[in-house]
Order: structure tokens, then sequence, then C-alpha cells
DNA sequence: AATTTGCGTAACCGAACGGTTTCATATATA
DNA sequence: TATATATGAAACCGTTCGGTTACGCAAATT
């Protein structure tokens, strides 16, 4: 099992929950009835989301609360900034002047 | 077959080729030769990234040089624009300035 | 107390993945 | 021309993936 976050966000479903959440929190069968998939194929995918630190999930009674927290995907976008240079130069030379001097 | 651009860099092989083509163009056995796997892996990963648009291919003579071209990761840095506000308020609100107002 | 609800888990399935070895082929080189 | 080199392609293999159905169980509702 790798389960690492590029692997987490590689799958569309996932990523659609990741975007589902960040418009509020949701119970796991609140998140279920967005997708056409059965409840047991959502539960494995946030389980996922879950063990790499993308999902937090807040049990109360039987049910899941289920709320993003993005900080890992900051890897990912740290990955990308090597190349984001070849796309945006502009934009980037002025975000590394602020990094550097704020 | 997905093969979208999640999928291509959620490998870390192919992660690591893309990261190996942004410092110079390799011929397919250049770029065998960083890795233990065998060449049909590597020429399978090359395969998958040229698929999506990550890695053009020159063929020259019996030898077939590889360069990237990053242009489709922006689809991933744009899917993840929408949470860097979470762990970076305040570059990501300077940015948008930028963008704006430039 | 009986029933419904919200969920996890297990067993299973076909397809895709990442790798291998083997073979074929076109291009350089001796 | 014979040989070495760079590569693709095919066949195969075990594992993982994404899904399903069936079941179990604790919490809420009646």
């Amino acid at each position: 099992m790798r389960r690492d976050v590029f692997q987490a966000i590689a799958d569309p479903t996932r990523r659609e929950i990741i975007f589902l959440l960040t418009n509020k929190n949701l119970t796991l069968n609140q998140v279920v009835e967005n997708f056409r998939v059965s409840r047991p194929a959502i539960s494995k995918h946030i389980r996922i989301l879950n063990e790499c630190g993308l999902v937090n999930i807040n049990q109360s009674g039987r049910e899941r609360y289920c709320s993003i927290n993005p900080a890992p995907l900051k890897e990912v976008y740290n990955w990308l900034e090597h190349f984001d240079k070849f796309w945006d130069k502009k934009l980037n030379s002025l975000k590394n002047f602020v990094e550097n001097n704020l």
C-alpha cells in the first residue's frame, strides 16, 4: 500500500470528495448521496483520504463527520512549483520576490 | 486506461523521470541508467508520460530523445489553487492581486 | 423491546498496474 | 557484410484498484 498524496488525488472520485468537503463538512452518507457508487466504495475512498491526512473524521454517535485538511496537498504544490515557471514566468518571479522579501 | 495527468504523476518513478528531464533531454537508455528497473519498464513509463503530453519524444536515428513539456501539469496546478489559500493565505491573496491588476 | 439507520468489514471480481523475460527490428559501427 | 546498439512489442505474472454484495453491529427512533 503506497498511499501517498499523489496517489490519493489520482482518482477522480476522491478529487470530487475533496472538493465537496471544501464547501462543508459532511457525514459519510451525505458524501455518498453525491455519487452513484455504493456506500462501501465511498467508505473506502474516505479511508484512503483519511490515511494520508487529507480528510479528518469526527465520530458523533453513529455518524462520521468528514472534514478536509488540505495541508498534505502542499507536498504536491511544492513539487509543482519546480515547473510553474515554465507556464507563468512573470507571476512566478513576482511570487518569488514576495517570498524572499516579506 | 484512464491516463490523465493526475494518474501520470501518481507514480514516483514517473515523477522522477519528469524531474530528470527538467535538467536535460535524455535518450530512453540514458533515462534507464538512472533507475534499477528494466528498460521495458522505463519504456512503458515514458509512453504513459508521452500519452498525456508530459514528455515529447524526438526520434533521431535509433535513439529517442525525451524532453519535458510541463504544460499539462497546469491542470494539477489549477486544481490545487482551490486549496492553497488554506496553507498560505497571505501569499495567495497577493498572487490574486497581481493576477487581477497586471 | 423492536426496528431503522449509519456505518465498517469481509469476501469476491474483473481490470489496470508495474514489473519481468524474450523476441523482433531498424540503425550504427567494425 | 557481420555485429553491436537502441528501442518497441508481446506474453506473462503477482499485486493493487475500484467496485460490488452480504453481513454485522452499535446508535437512534418507534
